[in-house]
DNA sequence: TCTATGCTGTCAACAGTGTTGTCACAGGCG
DNA sequence: CGCCTGTGACAACACTGTTGACAGCATAGA
């Protein structure tokens, strides 16, 4: 992959997270720190000597993919709308392009660079709809705890299913129901495992956007 | 705990389970096979006669909280947005009664009967709003999402965070941002430090369940 | 009642994980 | 030129889920 054993590889932060990038657009289902390793030619552990931990590193690469999806958002600011529903499909474009960042992003907060510009986004974007003070953060941290969670929840799905389909189901196996206990599951069984994992993901913004709306209508 | 040495316990998949819920109560950050394998008074990879592999219990740990979550819900099936809202708030209780099994769900999809119980209580409700068809299923899978990831989002800040507390915040420290590049989240700073975890998840459920009216009264 | 067979607990071990301490080398500074 | 800090290499630790071989128990059949 990189140089052979006879010279010492100099590493840096950013060299060991663009290493973590390329190895997450593999399609892994996990990033190890040894597999990490030996990508950057390197002995796994010199990676402690740059990050404190796994957790730091997994949470720069995600703060990575914030910041990559924020800078993707190039509507005008008046659109705020938008702006929010473009935002939240780069996540999830981020998210499923490198799964094994966003599979493992549990933490959700990452203190740096690229969840600040997303914030500021975000809350730019719900004060041009008129909010303010307690329903501008509130209505803020809904579609972020939406979009992270949600989008984390399909780079899951697609790490360990293995598939890059555009689109998959939400419920993976049909669920059989007693049509006497549940009758409205079986009933709307066909319904169900229709179901698509992206477009639910997209209802979901939707709505909180329209609750912005009318919560600033008010 | 259990027997000493001489006797060998006998196992089956309630009692397996019994001891996972004990465990998972005591407020540990994970259930491990070993550990649950001494709490049982049994040799750890006995589990393994009685569930395939780690994900399968932890899925029966999961139904179980389901299941229990919605045997809760006492409100007469009229007042079909009080039962969504009571069921919500009873899953969030389960998570956060036992972090383990709440933090380490990720499939948030069992196939045991509490799940099922939890799915037709959620079908009911949307269909006494109204819904019918895709917007019946669709509004169900958003509230279902919402109310897994979000309690399962909890429970693992509870786990790590090692706290009781009935709420905590939504954000663990302070995001200390430059004025001059993110004015809105240093003029919001402090609201954004008081967000609270449960305020928040009860907020979306409120969102989705305004979001089905309004969808019925089309 | 006695035997045979399959279920199931025990043990040792494997492959993998994150992480730490020790050592040695490289490069920049005085 | 020499020191000293930073950083990579190596070995090892503690932990994880999981499997295969073995042995004993309990039950079904004669």
């Amino acid at each position: 992959m990189a140089n052979k054993a006879s010279t010492r590889v100099r590493l840096d932060r950013a060299s060991i997270i663009d290493a973590g990038m390329e190895l997450a657009e593999t399609g892994v289902a996990a990033i190890s720190v040894r597999e990490l390793g030996t990508h950057l030619g390197a002995d796994p552990t010199a990676i402690y000597r740059h990050f404190a931990s796994k957790d730091a590193l997994m949470s720069a690469l995600l703060d990575e993919l914030n910041g990559q999806a924020a800078a993707r958002v190039d509507l005008p600011a008046e659109d705020w709308a938008g702006r929010l529903r473009m935002l939240s499909e780069a996540t999830l474009a981020s998210f499923t392009r490198y799964p094994a960042i966003g599979a493992e992003a549990t933490s959700l907060t990452t203190h740096g660079p690229g969840e600040l510009a997303a914030i500021e986004l975000m809350l730019d974007a719900f004060h041009r709809a008129g909010l303010r003070g307690q329903e501008l953060v509130r209505h803020y941290a809904l579609l972020a705890s939406h979009v992270l969670a949600g989008a984390a929840g399909i780079a899951r799905a697609r790490a360990d299913r293995r598939t890059d389909a555009e689109d998959s189901p939400w419920i993976d196996s049909p669920l059989l129901a007693d049509p006497r206990q549940f009758p409205l599951i079986a009933e709307n069984s066909t319904l169900l495992s229709e179901l698509q994992d992206r477009e639910l993901f997209l209802l979901g913004v939707d709505v909180i956007i329209e609750a912005a709306r009318t919560a600033a209508a008010r």
